[in-house]
DNA sequence: TCCTCCCGAGAAACCGTTTTCTCAATGCAG
DNA sequence: CTGCATTGAGAAAACGGTTTCTCGGGAGGA
């Protein structure tokens, strides 16, 4: 009520409401015994004053902060910034509040986070990267408080949330093959990466055969490079590209248009991610796979509390699924004519 | 040393120490009177057992957390996260962490966020966003502990920092003009911002006229559309593009390819924002605007404990130098052969 | 030698809650 | 009418540190 929001103390409503401590604490808490009328009289007091616990105080006592700690090396924010909005989501009601800590890919660095985040009593801990299949610079295992690692390498015998990067593959070709697209090719980064591999191999399953699966950085230009070099090989050309990510993507269909060829009359493109940034903004805007950042975050909230509330949790690796943004580089629904049949070279 | 590193309590220490619980926090706080020798046997106690003191405690005592907090509607996190790394980066050392609160533009959750913030004795506050002319859903006046604004607006008689956007424009025009380029005009986002108008006064006051300014929305689209509009206008077109944002670059430097005009050879484009994924995937890679928001962070970190600290802080608005990231869009420093005499209309 | 002053170190109060323990009053059964 | 269980509420101990206060002893001056 009044402008000092921080001043007012348990003390205070006590004396407000002719009570004792012992008994406004209880009273607020809806613990102990009472009658009614007293807890209400201590309620309304708290009301009028305007009161708001100490969340030191109380932490010390309880021995809980009331808030977990993010750890990312993802300096960008490209992945941790939806986690954190999911995360943060599945929280606040619980009146948590989340430590964000950067820590870029430098151990000292994460030292220092990891240690400020211990002295301040987080109830746990989530981790979180740019990449699946690395962990961060610093070490989370045998920490005094719960560990969650959500799209970032965990420890063995560690609770770790990751996308489903299979499924989320399938679910592009299988879009693609619906409206009618026979020769589909893969586009991707480097096979160094897990992801790559998992999308790669779902692809291989989903289109029936090998397929052709092109490897190369992660930026746009390769995205173009891949198409003069589909464009320039022999043999029938693709009429569908599904892409490992939204720069990718949005290469292929610049190469595309720059050749004239049209998309998606021609060639229908899936890209990966759905960077609404780079995905809405391709001409014409990109059809994507969307890794549902914001639920994998929302569910390491949620079990990091399960397990800083002392309750058990499976460990392993849990895959949540992806889910197809539509948007027109693959065509309506209707079936698209296709022309050749297929020759499924493998260049891999 | 131990793993359990939140158990080791400063009773522990006295009492490997064989010194009084005191006496051990003095010697750990170089505080107090004692001999060296007490003060170093109960250093090395605590090195030994791997203390670290519990921070609740000594929040509580102290009045102080060593904890702020961020709260911004910048849900993208396109400014916030550059303004978060240089917070952190100047409170890290000082043992301080940063709550992250994202809150949309809810009034609501916002009260939510702050709330828990204060419970937790936040030692101070900083706001962002992602507009420097638009105000958080939530009131910061009037709040038991200090507040910077970064990067958003703020209230009468705060502390608020913003990136200098007249001298960023300034830059770019003037690196323009020292490239030769003459006739050089503004494709920029709508009037409605501030920062807009101020850029586009910048840009008139250095073209020395009143050159040319187009607005459009913020993105790709409006690049085409832009270009479009000025080569099918009549009279001489323009040798160098200064563009409100980084998206409408990419928009400009892709029309322009597609048209056949060389960039840089026939046109210089510079963009504002430096947003690294756009401008240094345009083709060829843009030279930009850098608004130095890592540094607005840092300073605003700095400002907001010097203000919890009792230091105090003269208010009004601080401008933040911009710096100009030269890439490949303007063409080298070699003077560039100008064609036409300048006829510089007005658009607007 | 005695008094004063200062130094080193410990005892105790304190920060703002929660929680356990204690106790008087009440109600009910015998 | 007495004894026992139950109930409502307060006193006090915790939580883990910091800070103020106190105090004995040694050094130095007279």
């Amino acid at each position: 009520m009044s402008a000092g929001g921080g001043r007012v103390r348990i003390y205070d409503v006590a004396h407000l409401a002719g009570v004792s401590v012992a008994t406004a604490s209880k009273a607020l808490n809806d613990t102990g015994r009472m009658t009614d009328e007293t807890r209400a009289k201590v309620k309304a007091a708290a009301t009028q004053l305007g009161f708001r616990p100490n969340a030191m105080a109380r932490g010390l006592i309880q021995r809980r902060s009331f808030t977990i700690g993010l750890l990312t090396n993802d300096t960008y924010g490209r992945f941790t910034l939806p986690v954190m909005a999911g995360i943060s989501e599945a929280l606040v009601d619980q009146g948590v509040s989340v430590f964000l800590c950067g820590v870029d890919d430098d151990p000292a660095l994460g030292k220092l986070h990891l240690d400020a985040m211990l002295d301040k009593q987080v109830d746990g801990i989530i981790a979180s990267g740019k990449r699946v299949d690395r962990k961060l610079p610093v070490d989370l295992s045998n920490l005094p408080v719960p560990v969650v690692y959500a799209f970032t390498e965990g420890h063995e015998g560690s609770v770790t949330l990751v996308s489903d990067d299979a499924q989320g593959s399938t679910e592009a070709v299988e879009h693609l093959k619906r409206l009618g697209r026979k020769r589909i090719v893969h586009v991707t980064g480097p096979e160094s990466f897990a992801s790559v591999r998992e999308r790669a191999a779902a692809y291989r399953a989903a289109v029936g055969g090998e397929g052709i699966v092109l490897h190369g950085e992660w930026s746009e230009h390769w995205g173009h490079a891949a198409v003069d070099l589909l464009w320039t090989a022999e043999g029938a050309r693709p009429d569908a590209i599904f892409c490992g990510n939204d720069q990718i993507g949005r290469g292929v269909v610049d190469a595309l248009r720059e050749r004239g060829v049209g998309v998606p009359e021609d060639v229908a493109v899936v890209g990966f991610d759905n960077w609404d940034i780079v995905a809405s903004q391709t001409r014409p805007p990109m059809t994507s796979v969307d890794m549902n950042l914001k639920a994998i975050g929302r569910e390491a909230g949620r079990l990091v509390l399960e397990l800083a509330e002392g309750r058990a949790v499976e460990p392993g690796i849990r895959k949540l699924p992806c889910s197809l943004v539509v948007r027109q580089s693959c065509g309506g629904s209707a079936a698209v004519t296709h022309r050749r049949g297929g020759v499924e070279a493998t260049v891999e």
